[in-house]
RNA sequence: GGGGACGUGGUCUAGGCUGGACUAGGACACCGGAUUGUCACUCCGGAGAUCGCGGGUUCAAAUCCCGUCGUCCCCGCCA
């Protein structure tokens, strides 16, 4: 007879004989009446053995296969899909015995801690969170592949082994055998490849594949993770882009989680993000929006912000709803964190029903700090935080209190999902010896406005870059490339590469560009952070099947490992002894 | 590379500041017994730990100190 799904079965299957095989879940032994929990992929379904005593010597996580019929349960189980019914056994056959267990397999929330869940992932992986985990996953996958398929893209495989590119991050190296002393290196990103594959007359592709980057791990990254990786041909303007990947998004949402998105997505430029909450990537769930004051204060007698107005710096403002309460030590503690962020002090204002209440306001007036107030948005029962000094400074700090105050106060809505696009990022960035450097990477195509621009005042060039950001996370990143030698050669010789230093770095994307390469753009999704925000999880170990801790090593095979002599002395390489 | 937290039977943890009656407590799992309507079954009984490892201080260390290993978090790093 063949094998039914447990999960399956209903009332109107009762009276039927079934098959079914699966894992013992619980087992509840009541003496000559034993329950058994059976579960498999599709659910759970209670089995009763009266009089078989064998059942009675089954034990969790055991493998079993069962006949028996469907019955009507006198008590049905509210909470189980197949509680209406229940199996009675008339022959039980053990697959397959399991040793007492490290940790439950029945609880959502994992009852071991994680380096045991990992060196048992076999077990924590039957779970039902992280089988839930691993079906989303799959769906979103699925629903990339499904969406981008019918805008007409294609999925191409693009090598793993290849070579190390000099910059971003250190790569992973493998031995090349057959070329003693050289090595391959695994990709940081399929960056080179798929600008190639457009120029190659793939007009629209796209795939979703493992990238690899040797640096220091975080809880949402890892050594190894997964992008969507994105690219179209005759692609000019960002907005045509969007439109594709908000459609895409779209889907995602609908098709994973059930949520429709509205779009298109808000479009907020660089320097306006910077202002306004301090960082590149806003988290838009709530308000609490920065307010640039210097003008306001340029002229009034509290030195130390017309001293910061004067030098160039700014004076910039956070409202804080309904804090207007704080206590004299809690404000202490918000202007020691301030200092700890990189700023000299931080001035406060409290507008309650009686009036301002604030140490500055003896030298500002309160009715300078009244239209601070109404500029930034506050109002009575507020508390308003005004930090001075250089722009970026008092940007990132406020941008930095705005996210502590907002978790503290418990502002930010849940499941709010607040995507937007953050556009015009600066093409350069000064590098640590104070040269100019690429912010995004060379192939980005500068904002066509700001081309003249591009000798004169670099800094100021903005790029045809931007980030897809979902509730202040970055999940996505792309831009408008280059394809003209002209305009390369240009950025090259800013960025103080010549000629040969420039073949040497990216050689085939520079000879792919001098014959016929149209104008194309792209965009890489982190596959593993989105999927971990679909879940509401917080590390994206918990949406990754087999994760390495934050050392690098897999507690479940014990890589990295020690390797036979004779493997190093083909390859040949040979380990120093430290 | 730097900073922080944690490490106690199979698992999760209490104890740790203030060293001594800690003979290391509990829960789950496990083993034995009872149990015919449970669904986190219940009840009775039992076994199981040189407190990550190494060193030091002390009459005495799970407890204090140093080192080391492992896990987690953060900074640097991640074009």
């Amino acid at each position: 007879m063949k094998r039914e799904a447990c999960g399956s079965l209903r009332g109107k299957d009762a009276g039927r004989r079934v098959t079914l095989a699966g894992w013992v879940h619980r087992l509840r032994d009541l003496g000559g009446l034993t329950f058994v929990d059976l579960r498999d992929a599709s659910g759970i379904v209670q089995l009763v053995f009266r009089d078989l005593p064998a059942a009675r010597k089954l034990s969790r996580e055991d493998v079993i296969r069962i006949q028996g019929s469907v019955a009507r349960r006198e008590a049905p189980n509210p909470d189980l899909p197949t509680g209406e019914v229940e199996v009675v056994v008339e022959r039980l056959e053990v697959l397959s015995r399991s040793k007492p267990l490290p940790f439950p397999v029945d609880a959502d929330e994992p009852r071991a801690s994680e380096e045991t869940r990992l060196r048992f992932r076999f077990l924590d992986l039957r779970r039902e969170k992280m089988q839930r985990n691993l079906r989303l996953r799959h769906k979103v996958s699925l629903a990339i592949r499904n969406y981008l398929n019918g805008q007409g893209f294609i999925e191409v495989e693009t090598p793993y082994l290849t070579r190390s590119t000099p910059e971003g991050a250190r790569d992973f190296l493998v031995p090349a055998r057959l070329e003693p002393g050289k090595f391959y290196a695994l990709p940081q990103s399929p960056q080179l490849f798929k600008q190639t594959l457009v120029i190659s007359g793939v007009e629209r592709y796209f795939q979703i594949v493992r990238c690899f980057r040797d640096e220091d791990l975080r809880a949402d990254r890892q050594p190894e993770f997964t992008q969507l990786d994105l690219e179209m041909g005759f692609l000019e303007d960002p907005d045509e882009l969007f439109s594709v990947i908000e459609g895409l998004v779209a889907h995602i949402f609908r098709e994973a989680i059930g949520v429709e998105l509205d779009v298109p997505f808000p479009r907020i430029p660089y320097a306006e993000a910077m202002l306004r909450y301090g960082t590149d990537k806003p988290d838009l769930r709530f308000g609490m929006e920065i307010a640039d004051l210097s003008d306001l204060f340029r002229d009034c007698d509290f030195r130390v912000f017309t001293g910061a107005v004067a030098e160039g710096g700014v004076v910039r403002a956070l409202p804080v709803p309904g804090a207007a309460g704080k206590s004299r030590s809690e404000l202490k503690k918000l202007e020691e964190r301030a200092k700890g962020l990189s700023l000299g002090g931080l001035a406060w204002a409290k507008f309650t029903p009686e009036g301002v209440n604030s140490p500055i306001a003896k030298f500002t007036s309160e009715e300078l700090l009244r239209k601070a107030a109404e500029e930034a948005g506050a109002g009575k029962g507020d508390l308003l935080l005004l930090a001075a000094g250089p722009a970026e400074a008092a940007a990132e700090a406020l941008g930095t209190l705005r996210l502590e105050l907002a978790h503290e106060l418990g502002l930010i809505r849940e499941n709010a999902w607040a995507l937007a696009w953050i556009t015009d990022f600066p093409l350069f960035k000064l590098d640590e010896e104070g040269r100019i450097a690429s912010e995004h990477h060379p192939f980005t195509s500068p904002h066509p406005d700001d081309i003249p621009l591009l000798e004169t005042e670099p800094l100021k060039v903005r790029a045809r870059s931007y980030d897809l950001v979902i509730d202040g996370v970055e999940i996505a990143s792309g831009s408008i490339r280059i394809h003209r030698r002209d305009l390369q050669e240009r950025i090259f010789n800013l960025l103080g590469l010549s000629e040969q230093e420039a073949r040497k770095k990216f050689g085939f994307l520079l000879r792919a560009l001098e014959y016929g390469a149209p104008p194309h753009g792209g965009i890489a999704f982190g596959l593993d952070r989105l999927v971990m925000m679909l879940a509401g999880e917080s590390s994206i170990r918990e949406v990754i099947a087999f994760p390495k801790t934050a050392s690098g090593t897999c507690l479940l095979t014990g890589a990295p490992a020690e390797v036979d002599p004779g493997q190093l002395a083909e390859l040949p390489l040979e380990v120093k002894p430290d």
